[in-house]
DNA sequence: TTGTAAGCGTTATCAG
DNA sequence: CTGATAACGCTTACAA
């Protein structure tokens, strides 16, 4: 590999020079400069990243800590800030598949390692303190889908509550008063925010929601089968299913299509997130929008303005909220 | 942050004998060792991976050049090809959104730059040459979903030519004679690969398929559809329907639908790669398996084996075959 | 405008 | 078994 001394030397120039012409840096005659991109370019030099990490103690990447590349919600986010990163020419240092709090702070803590510039942080495990702890010694740690008072100007997250409060609105709009619920085993926020919200607006409207029409299993499809079986045993009755997410909502289908049910003529049905799922599913599925990609590169973006330590953001909070999707999973009763 | 020379002081002993400790370096004494052990979980140190990779020339970072992050095709590789390089103590530095010689070659150069130990690439648009130029220079290079001859033993890829010739087996067995194919517009080999499988036994057994029968759009459900719909517009008469992937078998059976017309009772509908969406279709899809997790942790562990300078992998080669996925989309005619 | 030299945090080669 | 010391490739005062 050709260093920044060959380059000088074949350049007749000191390193410090050739230093400054790639850095654009400041007052390079003009004629030096160009023969030395000159020699650059025959000589195919490359900048080696580790060496101006170390001396500028900082690394050009960005990292991205997730739960799951496969699930296609994650790799929206994972796309979304990639595209963010490339754009200010960062690389994507990735740490996927935590699922527990020691996984979580193990890949956060690979990361700063790496000593990257920022950090784009999806966790559910790890415990507030931690958490705030982390962020006041790293400028560029931003959470996402998590929302933490102390830290809230880090924090881009998604309004749950709301977003379970407007689906029951939407099947209550329509007709439904005879709701069920499928929702996540998964032991985090977000299922209980959105049960919360939804419970929220069927008070409002003195609208019971038994517990035995609430269905619990795991957030895929399968999950969705299974509840749903379960709550076509019981003798259930319901004209609406409200589903913690569109993998769940698509298992939903399936086991009312196994029992000749049709959707949404006999009953309706909710998805949440708005996955690319959402639109291959038959019916197209009425779900709640989550603002994924915007929110991705609003957090890409903060971070990397953080990380510069540039202006406070004017202390904005980043909560997004969840507009509905209406297709055509549910209908008028 | 502190660093190697703030434990030395600390356990008063020289920056060298804690540079041992960390990499379980040869003889230090079981005192020394412990004891510094111990200065450094109290101070909280945690090494600058930056200063190693810096000396040793190399990073210990995993290189992974993508086309499409949001493909769960491609999500799938990238989770496998994690958790490979997890095991491995690695990190993966991603590259993804190339679609263009140059996007890929960027990707491929930056990863250079950051002196990544390995690096799994898949690119679709760079020329052969410039590969094996490449390949040359990079030991630990490896290629997916690409077969270059002159490297062979550096790429993991599949038989689509095998493939296609299986999907029309799979359907002509099933009785199938007027068969219809819906392929990808995208300029690279696969779909060419497929379609002259498919081609092939079809030859083989005497079956025309007429230009008139294949209808080109974008790899996608849109494209799919879109598809479909120009084979219904012509009158074209066929009673099965082969897809470049499952995303366009999924476009076309909504075509399909949207026509009143039954799947798979009027019409047999295959797609390829059995990506998640395979499962979550209604009916379930019949597809060409492409194993890619299988594939993905081959190219990652050959790709580390290759940068160790390991045994020359006894010159295997990595070609994978497609296996037939029989779901609910098929059917006996 | 350009060069010299120190130093970023590690590892590795020698001595001791 | 342990300690100096010299790299690794680059940036950045400080000089010239």
């Amino acid at each position: 590999m050709t260093t920044i001394k060959d380059i000088a030397k074949a350049a007749n120039v000191s390193p410090a020079t050739v230093s400054r012409v790639i850095n654009d840096g400041p007052k390079v005659g003009l004629k030096t400069r160009e023969h030395v991109k000159q020699v650059m370019k025959t000589m195919g030099y490359r900048p080696n990243i580790n060496a101006r990490a170390l001396v500028n103690k900082k690394s050009t990447s960005l990292g991205l800590v997730l739960a799951e590349l496969m699930d296609p919600f994650f790799a929206t986010y994972a796309n979304a800030i990639e595209t963010v990163a490339r754009e200010s020419n960062s690389q994507l240092l990735m740490s996927s598949g935590s699922s527990s709090a020691s996984s979580e702070l193990d890949a956060i803590e690979t990361l700063l390692d790496h000593r990257v510039k920022a950090m784009i942080v999806h966790s559910k495990f790890l415990d507030d303190k931690t958490l705030v702890d982390i962020a006041r010694t790293v400028p560029g740690f931003v959470l996402i889908n998590r929302y933490i008072e102390a830290i809230s100007e880090r924090c881009v997250w998604l309004d749950n509550v709301l977003g379970g409060y407007k689906m029951a609105e939407h099947v209550v709009n329509l007709g439904h008063r005879k709701i069920a619920v499928v929702s996540s085993d998964f032991d985090i926020e977000d299922p209980r925010d959105r049960l919360q919200g939804i419970r929220n607006f069927l008070a409002e409207h003195h609208i019971p929601l038994p517990d035995s029409h609430i269905a619990i299993s795991s957030p895929n499809q399968q999950g969705g089968e299974i509840a749903m079986r379960e709550l076509l045993a019981s003798q259930t009755e319901f004209t609406a299913v409200l589903a913690y997410n569109d993998a769940m909502a698509s298992g939903v289908m399936n086991t009312l299509y196994d029992h000749n049910m049709d959707v949404p003529n006999d009953v309706s049905v909710m998805g949440f997130d708005d996955v690319i799922l959402a639109q291959y599913c038959r019916p197209k599925l009425t779900t709640m929008h989550y603002p994924i990609r915007l929110m991705a590169a609003t957090a890409a973006t903060i971070a990397m303005d953080l990380a510069q330590e540039k202006a406070p953001s004017e202390e904005r909070s980043y909560k997004f909220i969840p507009t509905i999707m209406a297709r055509h999973s549910t209908k008028k009763i």
